[in-house]
DNA sequence: TGTATATATAACTAATTAGTAATATATACT
DNA sequence: AGTATATATTACTAATTAGTTATATATACA
């Protein structure tokens, strides 16, 4: 990321907002084990079928899924594994940040203890 | 990922859209070479001094950076290197599909010239 | 042709947020 | 104390967006 201009980082920004959505990595999630169609996304995500089909245009817009049709259902799958990379990382920071909010709590608790009288 | 429950997913979805701003992005990459006070990320973002503090504050909120001041400065500095992982997966992505499009684009026009009259 | 099923879209509302202008706070310096 | 500098915050506006309800489109099948 040296020498980023304005328009690079207007793509990059649009990248993270279709990921910044806790409905669209549940569907994303749920791809993970390969395609699926919108009812049975709609029954995981525990969506209605409108919200988790504008969240499915959404996704695809962003490159992030791809859209086959068969019959009358529409199959969504992952476009892209690097994905899951990127949800891994977020994944991978959040831990070590609770960690460290529960090691610093656990302290806190303990120079508590300390101080009773 | 597998099995992610509504908090992590509301934790993540949060983390993305603090990486989901142009601006904010410019920061972070101006973070990289190590830390600088407001003064400087003003300078190199181009955006208003309240502006800019305003995606600090938000970006601290958020754990992706941290803030330590000498004297009436503050200085920013990235709080975990996983960040630029994030960025360079985003980067590949979209280098990818931008190949991807180039390409179509170029058989497009290659199949214009081969029906020319 | 008519009906059921699957998916997409449009119109709307409520909530969030980026940016701005003005102001507040805090530190250093005289 | 008073002034300058650095940063943060508040109040506001305009724009975006997640979710809903209702409706449209498209395919399959009787």
């Amino acid at each position: 990321m040296s020498q980023l201009d304005e328009v690079a980082l207007i793509h990059i920004a649009a990248y993270f907002q279709a990921l910044a959505e806790p409905m669209r990595l549940k569907i994303l999630n749920g791809l993970r084990s390969g395609e699926k169609n919108v009812t049975e996304l709609v029954a995981l995500s525990g969506g209605s079928q409108a919200n988790v089909s504008k969240h499915l245009a959404l996704l695809r817009d962003a490159k992030l899924i791809k859209r086959t049709s068969r019959g009358t259902k529409a199959y969504y799958s992952i476009a892209d594994q690097r994905t899951f990379e990127l949800c891994n990382l977020v994944c991978g920071h959040i831990a070590d940040t609770m960690r460290l909010e529960a090691a610093a709590n656990e302290a806190f608790i303990a120079s508590l203890q300390t101080h009773q009288p």
